[in-house]
DNA sequence: TGAATAGTTAGGTATTTACCTAATTATATT
DNA sequence: AATATAATTAGGTAAATACCTAACTATTCA
């Protein structure tokens, strides 16, 4: 049931919805039933369970199914690729303006 | 021009496209016009300007054009409200655990 | 000034996304 | 056993996305 090829691709499309951000944000507290989940959401069920499969699909959350219930819960490990893609770049972006900055400095001096 | 009012949802979705990264990545050692920028890749030109207008509309990257060459520069600030989002969701995702984790040690002691 | 170059616009297609309602399945409750 | 509940499946619509070709504009160069 889990995908074990998740691509950077499906994880950002995953969060770049408000709705499913805020799954994650509630569900960064507590694990929760499909229903209370889905509660605060002006939405029809089979709307919301579409944004819980693109959630699990992406890794970013985990559920099981125990008789009719259904619980979701947080993948913690899941935005270790993000971030390291994001932080890897940031990093890269300011060492540019860093040496772009010690350039100017340079001709101000010069 | 700029996109005053960014949010989370065009930044994330900016992301979300692996082309639109391997322009970000490109980008991040130097500005480059757009065709030197859309030479690497198999694409028609008015496709890959369609990423890019993504990435611009995101803030993710800021174009000038002089005479008839645009080019594309990285907008080094762009991230931050991603990082924050991100870091802001793995602390609370990571405590969660960290209560967890005390909560069956707990168990274990008693 | 004519040709080449850099980018843009127009317009079309196939796929994916985000939603919906209605019907169904499986499990629990009375 | 009948009913209620939790979730799922089926199937449909409208809009957005990702690509394309062809035609165009604006600028530079010979």
């Amino acid at each position: 049931m889990a995908n074990y090829q998740v691509t950077l691709d499906q994880v950002f499309h995953a969060l770049a919805d408000n709705t499913r951000r805020q799954v994650l944000e509630r569900l960064a507290h507590a694990p929760m039933t499909v229903s209370e989940l889905a509660a605060p959401f002006d939405m029809a069920l089979p709307s919301f369970l579409q944004h819980l499969k693109v959630l699990e699909d992406s890794g970013l959350i985990v559920t099981r199914k125990e008789g009719r219930v259904r619980t979701c819960e947080i993948n913690a490990s899941s935005l270790a690729p993000v971030e390291d893609w994001i932080s890897g770049q940031r990093e890269v972006w300011s060492a540019r303006l860093d040496r772009l900055d010690a350039l100017l400095q340079a001709q101000v001096r010069a």
